[in-house]
DNA sequence: GCGACAG
DNA sequence: ATCTTGTCGC
């Protein structure tokens, strides 16, 4: 019996993304692990190894998911949730890279990206919180939700082992002053810097 | 044929 | 993703 995700007791929530070495040969991966209780983080690793596979639309947890998971065997401590910087079921095959991802962790995963892939909304309310569905097919694949006044969405749906609700309450809860959450944002910054 | 198209 | 300058605003 799997266990399903109980947003109220997550406390580690991980971030992961990945930036191109400057000849774009190789993939930095970059996982953070933030205490969404004690607002911290408690761990962070990076790992950098060579591009196997193109960005196609569609296709990318062929490119990124590698670098990801390469990543994701060095951490050390506990992760209840990884936030993905991409789609979950909002894909045009219901399977984007937070669920590609969530399936060989066996782990709840969220898709959490900056931009839509596919499917349909209408514009979210101006306030921090304010959400509006995303919808495909006439399915509710996820949720367009407004991290915060005066930007773009982010477009957050399940991956693997969570529903669209608990998705969206994990992200609203590792949010901080910026529009991205901060395992995410962190996460960024470290392959970022990385490159340097 | 013409747009759209996670990172 | 990466490139790439200034600019508006807290």
């Amino acid at each position: 019996m799997i266990e399903p995700l109980d947003a109220a007791r997550v406390r580690w929530v991980a971030g992961s993304d990945l930036s191109l070495s400057r000849d774009s040969r190789d993939v930095i991966a970059g996982i953070v692990v933030w205490d969404v209780r004690a607002r911290c983080v408690v761990e962070q690793v990076l790992v950098r190894r060579r591009c196997r596979f193109p960005y196609v639309p569609g296709l990318l947890s062929f490119r990124e998911t590698p670098g990801i998971l390469a990543a994701w065997r060095r951490l050390r401590g506990a992760v209840d949730v990884l936030l993905c910087d991409a789609q979950g079921i909002a894909h045009p095959r219901r399977f984007g890279l937070a669920c590609h991802v969530g399936l060989w962790l066996d782990r709840p995963t969220i898709g959490c990206a900056k931009s839509r892939l596919c499917g349909e909304f209408g514009p979210p309310g101006a306030v921090r919180g304010d959400r509006a569905d995303l919808l495909l097919d006439g399915q509710r694949v996820g949720t367009v939700l407004r991290t915060r006044a005066g930007v773009k969405p982010l477009f957050v749906s399940p991956g693997h082992r969570c529903d669209v609700d608990s998705a969206c309450r994990v992200v609203l809860a590792s949010l901080t002053r910026f529009r991205l959450p901060e395992p995410t944002r962190l996460a960024h910054q470290l392959v970022t810097r990385a490159r340097a």
